[in-house]
DNA sequence: CGTTAGCCCTGCTGGC
DNA sequence: TGCCAGCAGGGCTAAC
């Protein structure tokens, strides 16, 4: 139960804090979901807390009186001697509540596209989301949360260096069994990082201030200049769409 | 309609 | 405790 929200920084939250903070004292977390990247706590009520942690974001479960760092937005006080403190450096991330029917109508607007964890998340459903978009470029496409959601760069790099496919290649010039080895290699990819708790190469904790164990499996992300673990072959970064890509030249030919 | 560059912000790294 | 450009896991907006 929220006793009291603290607000360091409240240029992220929505609504404002003093309305934020009357809003969420007294009330439960009853579920926590996600949606492509965005988590929903449900609240009691028929409140919604959604948060978006971006890249350097974080929800950590800390005990009462515990030192904010410099860069903690807010600290939830609850019951039981415990804290939620929500930090990112970057400022990059938000919190927004939202009554249930606003909650709907909001996240239908984001118009997220289908959940590559999800049963029913077939090769097929994947290969008719990306021919959508004949023209475009996988890589991006595959960063694009109204076409499949919730993958970042992390697991597109490694995705694309599992299914052989190179970053830049169109998906008109994909084969039906270039997509089938996509699918795979993302919901493999996906399904290692979660059970593996993540993947901590930068900022990312789990809510109990645990690094994620995924790294150790990176086959190519943050390991330009050295050897490809399929061929050998020296894995190299380029840039694409504005963010970091590495590939292995020797595996992923553009064709 | 689609794609792309710029931007939000702070901190760290590597080259000089 | 050297300085500074460039880069970092995301995604919105404006411009073309």
């Amino acid at each position: 139960m929220v006793k009291e929200v603290v607000v360091r920084f409240g240029d992220r939250l929505q609504p404002s804090p003093a309305r934020f903070k009357r809003l969420m004292r007294g009330r439960t977390v009853i579920s926590v979901e996600r949606r492509a990247k965005l988590l929903r706590l449900r609240l009691s009520g028929g409140w919604n807390l959604f948060v978006h942690l971006k890249m350097t974001g974080r929800l950590l479960l800390k005990r009462s009186g515990s030192i904010p760092t410099k860069h903690t937005h807010l600290v939830f006080r609850l019951s039981g001697r415990r804290e939620l403190h929500w930090e990112d450096v970057r400022k990059f991330g938000y919190m927004k509540a939202l009554p249930d029917a606003q909650a709907e109508t909001w996240l239908a607007g984001q118009d997220f596209g289908p959940e590559p964890l999800r049963t029913g998340f077939t090769w097929r459903s994947f290969a008719m989301c990306l021919r959508n978009h004949p023209k475009a470029q996988i890589k991006p496409l595959l960063l694009r949360q109204d076409c499949i959601a919730g993958i970042g760069n992390i697991y597109a790099t490694e995705a694309l260096w599992s299914a052989r496919i190179h970053p830049l290649r169109r998906v008109e010039r994909l084969s039906d069994k270039d997509l089938r080895r996509l699918h795979r290699a993302v919901t493999s990819v996906l399904r290692r990082a979660v059970k593996a708790g993540g993947t901590s190469a930068d900022d990312y904790l789990d809510i109990f201030g645990e690094e994620g164990g995924f790294v150790p499996q990176l086959k190519v992300y943050g390991r330009e200049g050295r050897k490809c673990r399929r061929c050998r072959g020296l894995l190299r970064k380029m840039r694409i769409g504005g963010r970091g890509t590495v590939i292995c030249p020797t595996c992923q030919k553009k064709g």
